[in-house]
Parts: structure tokens; C-alpha cells; sequence
DNA sequence: CCTTGTCCCGACCGATCGTTCGGTTACTCT
DNA sequence: AGAGTAACCGAACGATCGGTCGGGACAAGG
């Protein structure tokens, strides 16, 4: 049979310490070397489970996309006034981030040396539009400042809620996903809402 | 007379030309031959104004540190209300972050790699630091909510202002920094205020 | 037993890495 | 003109890069 498996590596484990290893050094500073002592096999041992080093970069950030457009299928992102729907959407963003922290990690520093992180970039930019009309309806709708360009809060949003890769750690006894969100929220949306009280 | 110069390279204007493939292709994904391409001298010849590639990274992450603590030592960011300090932090962060902005982009995309990295880092988290402090200061006058963590207020501004580097572009019909600086304040200070009118 | 296929290894590949070196050009100063 | 030197170059260095190759260890199925 096909399905008894031994404890060795499967291209999936193998990419948890990759990811991690990607994340410590960069991408471009990680060589297959580091990889396969952080793995404890050989480096050409790496290649009996996966093509290579672009393929690992390809499957951590296709993990991290699924992870951020799922939200956007979620029915209270798609029902709703736009404010309220914008605002389940940042909350889902940070609880994403942070479930998938690693990978989103590795998403959010693709430069676009490579095939694999150009396509990344490009759905990267095609989420943050998704978001951005999302912000644009519920200003069409009164329902956040306008004094300020919706392009540019949007960005400024984006660059408070990404910036969680830069300082979450998992350990023991930290924030949860949820407390975190509501922070976000708050302090995102106390700032946007044009009279509100200061609660998502 | 030493004084008389050629339109031939300096360490300085060889470095504007770095720091912009470094923001391009990463540090550890720009090699000597990339830099000599874009500076259009060879490679070698390089070594004759830098002693090498690492002393440009220590250069350009010298000259965004520079910019950034000496904002602190302005003396509207010494006097006064602790709340009102931190204001004009913020705003100012914004102006050198553009006015600086190859430098500073540069910086908050290290790593940890090399010895210079790794002073880059501590020098950052010694500015983030010194920011923290006055939030804590403005908390307890009560200028500012009290209701999230100074901690995650502090990461989460910074994350705002920081992520401007990721978007913003000085090309001749854009905001100025002055403009943007007046959007991020009022963005985060709308939040951040505890009975405010949402200007700064 | 022997085959089959998974998993892994050391040795090695050509290419590229950051850096060094000896030497040449071209400008400045006398 | 000649000396001095800043700026530059091609060639090459040892090291490391991502990736390949042939084969060995080991368990499962016959």
C-alpha cells in the first residue's frame, strides 16, 4: 500500500522548516545547504521530495494567498454594508496572518528577483484592490472619512495590519489572534469612522 | 589642488546607485556584478572607492539611523507635553522616512546576517525604544487610549509609518511629505486620541 | 529468498559569488 | 614634457551557489 508512510519527510514538513529557515535569513540568503542542515538530511536528499528551492518559495506563498483570498469568499465579506464588511475583513486579515504567520511572512518580502515572486506580487497587488474598493464603497456610503484619499488609507491600513509579521511571536503567553484583531480594529477604525465611538 | 573634481564616481554617488539596486533586488540578491552594470564601471573598480560590498550596506543604513535619531534631539521633540512630542515624532519620522527614503527603505528590510545587520537592527530597536518611552509618557497624562497596550500601539504606528516606504514613489505629481506626514498623524492620532477633534 | 520502490547519501557539476591583483588609461601639477 | 596619481580595467582567485548523479540502506510484498 501506498498510504502506510513512515515518519520521514513529506514535501509538506519539509516546507515548515524551510519557511522558517527562508524567514531567518531571506530567501536569496538561504542556501540549499542551510536548508538540509536545518532539516538534518542532505542537501541532495531535498530534491527526492521537492523540484528545488523556487518550489518551496511557490508553495509558502501559495499557502499564504489561499489563506488571504479565502476571506474574501466568506459571506461577511461579501454581504453587508461595505463598512461592516470592511471591517470583518481586517479583523479575518490579522486572524490569517497570525494562523499563517510564517508564510505570510515570506509573502510580505517577495521582491520580484524570480518568475515565482513576480506572480506573487501581482496577486498580492490583486488582493489589496479587492480591499481598497471595499474601502472606496463604504466612503461612497458616508460611513468613513473622506478627507483623506482612500488609496492612501488604504495602504497606511495595510501597512499597520502587515506589520504584524514583524513583531508577532507565537510564544506561550502572548495575545491571541483574536485580541489582536480587536486592536487593529479599534485603533484603525476609531481613526476612520467620521463620528463613531471609538467600538467596531 | 584636491579640491578639483571629475565627473567620475565618489563612495557617495556610487552608493546612491546601490542603495537603489539593493531596494530593487534585495541585499543578498544584489551581487558585485549587478552593482557594476548599474554604475556602468566595472567591477573591480568598484573595490577602488568602497573596501567592498557590506561597507555600502553600512553606509546606507548609517545615513537612515542618522536622520531618524536626529529627529529626537529636535528640540519640539524635547519640550513640551509628552503627547505633543510624540505628534511632532511622528510627523517628522514621516518627512525623513521620504526624504531619506532609498536609506530608510534599505533599513527596514535588514535581516541579521552580517555584523553590520545586526547593528543596524539593535540601532532600530534602540529608536523604537526611545518612541515607546514618550507614548508611555503621553499614557500616563492621559493624552492618549489607554485601552490597548502601549507595547502594541507603538508597533502598530510604527507599522503605519513604516510601510511607507513600500508604496510611496517621489514622482513629480505625487503627494510631498508634508502631505502625507498631515494623513498619517491624522489617521493614527484619530484613533489614538481619547476626546479629540481628529486634527492634529 | 529476491524484487521493488522509497528515502537518503557523498561526490561532483558548471556557474556565480565577493574579492584581489597587475597593469593601463587619463588627468593634474610642476 | 615628465612625474605623480586617481580612476579604471580584464583576468583570475578560492569559496559557495543551486542542482545532478549513481548508488546504498531499508522496509514491504511476493
Amino acid at each position: 500500500m501506498t498510504t502506510a508512510k513512515r515518519d520521514t519527510y513529506t514535501p509538506e514538513t519539509l516546507l515548515n522548516v524551510a519557511v522558517q529557515v527562508f524567514n531567518e535569513r531571506g530567501y536569496d540568503g538561504t542556501s540549499m545547504e542551510h536548508l538540509s542542515k536545518a532539516a538534518g538530511i542532505s542537501k541532495s536528499s531535498i530534491y527526492h521530495h521537492v523540484a528545488g528551492k523556487e518550489e518551496l518559495l511557490r508553495r509558502a506563498v501559495s499557502r499564504a494567498l489561499d489563506g488571504l483570498f479565502g476571506i474574501l469568499d466568506e459571506e461577511d465579506a461579501r454581504v453587508g454594508r461595505p463598512v461592516e464588511r470592511l471591517e470583518y475583513v481586517v479583523r479575518r486579515m490579522v486572524e490569517v496572518l497570525i494562523a499563517e504567520l510564517p508564510y505570510v511572512t515570506l509573502l510580505l518580502r517577495v521582491r520580484g528577483n524570480t518568475d515565482t515572486e513576480r506572480w506573487a506580487l501581482e496577486r498580492r497587488r490583486e488582493f489589496d484592490h479587492r480591499v481598497a474598493e471595499l474601502l472606496k464603497a463604504a466612503a461612497a456610503d458616508g460611513d468613513v472619512r473622506e478627507d483623506i484619499e482612500v488609496r492612501l488609507v488604504t495602504r497606511l491600513v495595510f501597512g499597520m495590519i502587515n506589520s504584524i509579521v514583524e513583531w508577532y511571536r507565537p510564544d506561550g503567553r502572548g495575545m491571541n489572534e483574536r485580541e489582536v484583531a480587536d486592536a487593529v480594529a479599534q485603533l484603525a477604525f476609531g481613526g476612520l469612522r467620521k463620528a463613531g465611538d471609538g467600538r467596531g
